[in-house]
DNA sequence: TTTTTTGTTGATTGACGAGTCAATAAACTT
DNA sequence: AAGTTTATTGACTCGTCAATCAACAAAAAA
């Protein structure tokens, strides 16, 4: 039944099925045949198609990077002046799509890779510079020269915030993370009431 | 050759080589093998002692656990007054005893594990339990109510702050970590000059 | 219509690794 | 001296899994 165009459809299949199985298992220990059973083929089309498992998990962080990405930019495009922007990206963060037990598992295994992956490792610091740089346009106006070091404050904070949020059981809560990361924030914004 | 008494002197040495395996490594995927030669030793000894990969991984746990605990409480010993106690702790997660590449990297395979190995979750959650309350107890008569969304805040910037620690390359910058997470506790802490 | 390209899989290979076992030896006990 | 406990390892079992291959099918190109 060989339909063409396959390629992307399958593709596209085996990355969401990676995230899937990597987050059901909170490891890389996942194998080839589970991916590939799970988005509904057989184990041998995986590796016709990746080559490796290392380009699926590759592949798979891509795609998770790609959509915080996306999300990031989305909720930018709608920020108004300094301060929303760096609280659209806070928001941005921990929203459901991206704040949720699947993919915190896959970042936590992203992590991992990165420490002997090289290209894992190039990714995750391009996720860093982004993040970085982004937080750095709004915060700048606010409090110029302590930008940097608040930037990177915020930046490790939210990297902590989702990894307690793997080890928590019960739903992810967005809410009170996305409140965490905006108390920070406040407490270095000097002309704010302290309420 | 048997000298008696060798169970506690080669499980210790286990534990030592499994840590720095494990750091090396960046991951869990480390074998039995590697770690027991490491250690001077055979395989099957490993077996013999621990009785499987996965007790010698908790029992490592532990050891960094353990390490950690004391370091904390040697360090609040010797504060003096609730602002010292929480500076004194993040001083000693930063210390360079803890905040060393192998022991950052076993951590990061810690959370990893806790996932799924029920007992690791449990230290786990019984360091987060413990980090909370030493915070708590400096903190809430600086802050008073807002001390435990402080000491939530504190415990995910220093996780944080570790997780980064990892993906640099270069040595490791306690001091700088350190500095991170003062700032944060200090813009927190309302009747202090902002420099 | 032959040929080539694309899609697809069951079966196989080859490697590796956790855990077991049997055997050996030195110390301690009785 | 005989028996028991502790230390120690090489060899082996058994399972798993990434990756490859041979083969088959259907569409597209020639």
């Amino acid at each position: 039944m060989p339909k063409l165009g396959m390629e992307p459809i399958r593709k596209a299949a085996l990355v969401k099925a990676t995230i899937v199985e990597i987050g059901r298992a909170g490891s890389l220990d996942v194998t080839v045949s589970q991916i590939a059973k799970r988005a509904g083929m057989s184990s041998a089309l995986a590796h016709h198609y990746f080559g490796s498992k290392e380009e699926m998990f590759l592949a798979a962080m891509r795609h998770v990077l790609t959509l915080y990405g996306a999300e990031i930019r989305g909720a930018l495009a709608l920020a108004d002046g300094p301060e929303q922007r760096v609280r659209a990206i806070l928001a941005a963060s921990f929203s459901p799509a991206n704040f949720r037990r699947e993919a915190i598992g896959a970042w936590l295994n992203f992590w991992l890779m990165a420490q002997t992956v090289p290209d894992a490792k190039r990714l995750l610091a391009v996720y860093h510079g982004r993040l970085r740089s982004n937080l750095l346009v709004g915060l700048r106006p606010l409090i110029g020269d302590q930008a940097g070091a608040v930037a990177n404050g915020l930046g490790a904070l939210i990297d902590g915030l989702y990894l307690r949020e793997v080890l928590k059981s019960g739903p992810p809560d967005g809410r009170a993370a996305v409140a965490s990361a905006l108390a920070y924030l406040n407490a270095h914004l000097p002309q704010y009431v302290e309420k």
